[in-house]
DNA sequence: GTATCTGCAAATCATTTGCATTCTG
DNA sequence: CAGAATGCAAATGATTTGCAGATAC
C-alpha cells in the first residue's frame, strides 16, 4: 500500500473502479488520462507484477487478449460471443475445490468462463 | 467423417488418443510421425476449423499457449503451476448453466480451469 | 548511493495469412 | 476442370525486454 509508484497506483485505481475487465491497452488508455506520459511497457510490467502478487486477476477468455480484473472475490465470468463483453456472476468455488482435492490437487485459484450470448445481444 | 483430408484426420486421431491437452506445436510434432511433410500452418488451420465446428475444444490456461482437447464432454481442467500439466476432472455444468440463465445469458460452453499444484508435484 | 521503476524502442514468438501448387472428385 | 486444402515463407500483433535515465529512501 505504500511502496507503490504513481503508475502502479493509477493502474490499480482504474481496475478497481470498473467491472469491464479491460485489456492491457485499454487500461493504458484509461491511465493516460491521469498520467499522460505513462508507457505501455510500464502498464504491462505492473499488470504482470500485480497479477503475480495476487492483487488483481488475469483472465483469459480466448479472444486473443489478456483481460484484467480488480475484483479478486470468487466469481465466474460470462463472455458474450457476440459483443465480447465479460460480466460477472457470483460463484461458490468451495464445491469445485473440494472435488478437486480428491484428485490430490491443491487448488489456489479458480477461473470459470461461460461462453454464450448475453442478455443485451439476445434482445437484438 | 468423410470429407476430411489426410492431415485433418491425423490431427483428430492425435487429439483423440491423448489426454495431455497438447499445444499446436506439440500436435505438429506428433502428427509428423505419420505425415512427415505436414506444415505447421496446416495444423493451425485445421485446429481452428475443428474448434469452430465443435469437434474439439480449445483451452486457454494462461501460459501463453493455446491447448486443444479432443474430449468435448463436460469436464474441468486442473492446471499445475509447477509442472504445467493439465488434467481432467468430471464436472456437472448444469448447476452453473442454470444459474447463468437467471442473468439472461444463453450459455453454450463452459470452461473451468483450477490453478494449483498437482498430485505429483505435491509429493516432491 | 543503491535499488527499484520508468519511458522508449526494438525484439520475441505464437499465430495468421498470401500465394503458388497439389489433391479430390 | 473447379473447389478445397496444402506447404512454404513472410507478415501480424500482443507481449516482453534491454537499456539509459529518473525516482525513492
Amino acid at each position: 500500500m505504500k511502496n507503490y509508484s504513481r503508475q502502479r497506483e493509477a493502474i490499480l485505481n482504474v481496475l478497481r473502479s470498473t467491472d469491464t475487465h479491460p485489456t492491457a491497452s485499454r487500461i493504458y488508455e484509461m491511465v493516460q488520462q491521469s498520467l499522460p506520459n505513462i508507457s505501455l511497457g510500464t502498464v504491462y510490467r505492473n499488470l504482470s507484477a500485480l497479477s503475480k502478487s495476487g492483487e488483481i486477476l488475469s483472465l483469459d477468455v480466448g479472444d486473443g487478449f489478456e483481460h484484467f480484473d480488480g475484483d479478486i472475490s470468487s466469481h465466474a465470468h460470462l463472455h458474450c460471443r457476440s459483443c465480447g463483453c465479460i460480466t460477472d456472476m457470483p460463484l461458490k468455488g468451495e464445491l469445485i475445490f473440494s472435488a478437486v482435492q480428491e484428485y490430490g490437487f491443491s487448488p489456489d485459484t479458480l477461473s470459470c468462463v461461460v461462453y454464450g450470448i448475453c442478455k443485451d445481444c439476445n434482445q437484438n
